[in-house]
RNA sequence: CGGGGCGUAGCGCAGCCUGGUAGCGCACUCGGUUCGGGACCGAGGAGUCGGAGGUUCGAAUCCUCUCGCCCCGACCA
């Protein structure tokens, strides 16, 4: 085995932070030397960075075999005719990155296979004996996102773990989905993050039974909610909001009109009044994929789920009506709209119909109106679930506890997806009755490269990376101050011991000052740094430094001779 | 795709408003002194000023178009 020098290593780390990069991990792959980028969304993998990529290749890896998956690799570059054959040629929109062959024939880079691993099975399993299936591969994917960001965050191409599995029934579907769910908690358990599984949204393509592995850092860019007192945690996409108290209390007086002159925003609004926000019906126009029109009321403290309301008045997609739409339906200026006399569908959510004695607009500039109530019947509407939950809500699942809201970055995303590809592109078995049956399926995805930048987010300081041990570049920097024979030596010797006991070891041999090498270890990571120095050399010893110990200046004095057992017993330990 | 910003040496930037032929720091090369938390002195090398067109005696600077990148929003591993 030939030992890492740092002086033979491509390990181009710089003191300035590029001035693309906003977030931590973005500037720290950059920084130490990890990552450089080629186009917007597009980079290159230094050595560093490609061997925190292995590492956790090879633990997702380890972990899919385990769970009893088969790893196979399909192609990037991939036929339109399989995409076409489900549709999402034309579902997929610019995302899709699409390339022509020489003959003009349409191909495309591969954003998710689920076409080609159901075509690769129906091609080979027939009958129900042949079940349950699951494959795997690791490999990069394309999506021309329309704006990649943060680094490693969000790239057009990055590596995804996606793996398939296959059953004859939904029973078996859903064993294979819980048996991910356990691997996948294991393989980000042993990637040293913090997370949380999460209940998402499983978007168009149907399938109930869904789950994100939300990683939490304060940079994510999804928002969740967990329940402080059981398990509960979702997308606020998806989170449930325990029910509401049923519509009671009834306005005591009539309805009042008032002057709020200039005062759209409900904000401005209720310190205008004096009033509690609370108190307000909060009215928003949305247009359905339709072109339906429709009117969302919500208390006006909350906000609307766009999902959940499309859901709820059966739309596929929904968007806000312009501000011509809104004068036009309501025939006043944006910020005055109300349920009150409203001509058209509405929809109002159970905490907004709860107001005894609501604040809402009254569908005419700088007017306001007062003491309306649902239950008395002021004004029509359909009740249903439409506002996001949030912090301080109540969880719907054990009903004790109360949401904390939490931002999260989506490493890993799993769901059933039942019969959606499989009865499209014919993957059927024969059962024991000799009856054909479409394959069940179910699909696991995990952002790998993504997962580098997401660690780097919940491992940092002000000094640069603290990798977890196990997914660490190398486990080990071993630091000589100086470079005299002796110094040589002795670092040589040092690496080499720990080469031959397994360890993961960088050797800092360059003939820089002390402080270089220091901030260099610091930047870019490594969680042990072994230092010789003249001193420690004259006592045959060296320092042995934690990278994540509280205090930054800590370090263990050990003999030489005991090095190499002491710290790869430390790096074994770690290892998990 | 909507909104905002930036392209000047490998990196970080100044110069642009008020046109006059390109500069600073870091990095790099050579020499010397240093050597336990990103050293110092001296001497160097390095730039089609993103690209194209225009205005002008003269354009990094003014005008038009174009390409790229970043950030904020609608989508996703």
């Amino acid at each position: 085995m030939t030992i890492q020098r740092f002086t033979r290593a491509l390990i181009p780390t710089v003191k300035e932070t590029p001035a693309e990069a906003t977030n931590a991990s973005h500037q720290l792959l950059l920084r130490g030397g990890y990552i450089r980028q080629i186009g917007a969304g597009i980079y290159d993998f230094l050595p560093l960075g490609l061997r925190v990529l292995r590492k956790i290749e090879n633990i997702v890896r380890t972990e899919m075999d385990r769970a009893g998956a088969s790893e196979v690799l399909m192609p990037a570059m991939l036929p339109a005719e399989y995409f076409q054959e489900t549709g999402r040629w034309d579902v997929y929109g610019p995302v899709l990155l699409r390339i022509k062959d020489r003959k003009g024939g349409d191909y495309h880079l591969g954003p998710t296979h689920e076409e080609i691993i159901t075509d690769m099975v129906r091609r080979e399993v027939k009958s129900y004996r042949q079940l349950p299936l699951n494959l795997y591969q690791i490999q990069m994917k394309f999506r021309d996102e329309p704006r990649p960001r943060g680094g490693l965050m969000r790239c057009r191409e990055f590596v995804m773990k996606d793996a398939y599995s296959f059953d004859i029934d939904e029973a078996g579907a859903v064993k294979s989905y819980e048996t991910m769910r356990e691997a996948y908690r294991k393989i980000f358990t042993r990637l040293g993050l913090t997370f949380r599984i999460v209940q998402a949204d499983s978007g168009a393509i149907g399938g109930k039974t869904s789950a994100e592995f939300q990683i939490l850092a304060d940079s994510g860019e999804d928002a969740i909610v967990a329940c402080d007192n059981c398990d509960y945690a979702a997308n606020v996409e998806a989170a449930e909001v325990a029910a509401e108290p049923a519509a009671s209390g009834t306005a005591a007086g009539e309805i009042e009109k008032v002057h709020t002159p200039g005062k759209g925003g409900i904000v401005d609004v209720a310190a205008f009044l004096k009033a509690d926000v609370k108190d307000f019906l909060k009215s928003l126009l949305y247009v359905t994929d339709q072109n339906e029109l429709v009117m969302a009321c919500l208390r006006g403290d909350h906000e609307v789920n766009e999902i959940k309301l499309a859901n709820a008045v059966g739309a596929r997609e929904i968007h806000l009506a312009s501000e011509g739409d809104v004068v036009k339906a309501t025939g006043a200026k944006v910020g005055y709209a109300g349920p009150v006399k409203f001509n058209g569908r509405i929809v109002v959510d159970p905490s907004g119909a709860a107001i005894a004695s609501a604040i809402t607009g009254a569908n005419e500039t700088d007017h306001h109106i007062k003491g309306v109530s649902f239950a008395r019947g002021d004004y029509k509407a359909e009740v249903k679930g439409i506002r996001s939950a949030g912090a301080g809500d109540r969880c719907p699942q054990c009903d004790k506890g109360r949401f904390k809201a939490y931002k999260g970055i989506e490493g890993g995303h799993i769901f059933i997806l039942g019969t959606h590809y499989s009865s499209k592109m014919n993957a059927t078995y024969l059962d024991e009755k000799g009856d054909k049956k479409p394959i069940v399926m179910g699909c696991y995805g995990i952002g790998v490269s993504r997962l580098i930048a997401s660690a780097i987010e919940q491992h940092h300081d002000k000094d640069g990376i603290r990798w977890p041990m196990p997914i660490a570049p190398y486990q080990v920097v071993v630091a000589t101050l100086g470079n005299d024979a002796a110094m040589m030596e002795a670092g040589e010797k040092l690496a080499r011991e720990l080469e031959e006991r397994g360890v993961e070891v960088l050797w800092d041999d360059r003939d820089e000052r002390p402080g270089v090498k220091f901030k260099d270890a610091d930047l870019i990571g490594i969680p042990l740094r072994a230092t010789i120095g003249a001193k420690t050399l004259a006592t045959a010893s060296c320092e042995l430094k934690r990278r994540d110990s509280a205090d930054p200046k800590a370090f263990d004095l050990i003999p030489l001779a005991e090095a190499a057992d002491r710290i790869a017993a430390e790096v074994k330990k770690a290892m998990v």
